[in-house]
DNA sequence: GCTATATTTCCATATTTATGGAAATATAGA
DNA sequence: TCTATATTTCCATAAATATGGAAATATAGC
């Protein structure tokens, strides 16, 4: 991972649409969804969608795989944590507690 | 953290200059750099470190403390840790590991 | 080959954003 | 107050991007 690519990944993410569909397919896991699920799911019109999805998978945070009539999108994990370790590079140098964990949980509230 | 703060956030780094002063700034800890010693340090022009020194504060990626003639900048890595467990959340609905996992080392060379 | 369904391409418009020099502003120290 | 240094504001130009309807394309099943 460089700036470049970080930059690519950051861009694809920043965009109402595209986040929302990153999301779904993050929570859906491995097997993703179809393009006319989100299409659904997020009331994205077809066109529209098929912008969006090409852009991510332009900058490689989703992979797709057709599957009889239907394109199963779905989440490239690998990718989205090699971004998070770019972020969070030699945090504080590595000398303190202060620093970025993205396995953060949130439980008191 | 909500959507529309999550794109401010990834909009703001998704920017080459600003994604080298988040993460040097992410890299020199809670104390932060003065804006000269940022601008020497990645060569970018005074009006131009402004104008992204600017966007991030209003996106609440960096804050701002005046000393002297200085103002340093430090990363917000509060607001950070959000970001990263927003886009984190739920992963594969909590069933897979498979998942994302941003505090990923990265050891083995 | 025909039909229905799924997805993508085309296109014009509207909006947002990055850049850096020059000038303005602010603060410290004497 | 005067000077030097630090940072910001102003400005015009250049470039990238989102939108969604209509049409085109692809695939399955009969």
């Amino acid at each position: 991972m460089d700036t470049k690519n970080a930059i690519l990944l950051l861009a694809s993410l920043a965009q109402e649409a595209r986040l929302e569909i990153f999301r779904l397919l993050v929570q859906a896991g491995p097997k993703g969804l179809a393009a006319g699920d989100i299409a659904v799911k997020l009331d994205i019109p077809a066109s529209t969608l098929s912008f969006h999805l090409k852009e991510l998978s332009r900058a490689g945070l989703i992979h797709s795989e057709p599957s009889s009539r239907f394109i199963y999108y779905s989440a490239a994990f690998d990718v989205m944590n090699g971004l998070l370790a770019f972020l969070t590079e030699n945090c504080c140098q590595g000398q303190e507690e202060c620093c970025i964990t993205a396995g953060g949980e949130v439980e008191s509230k």
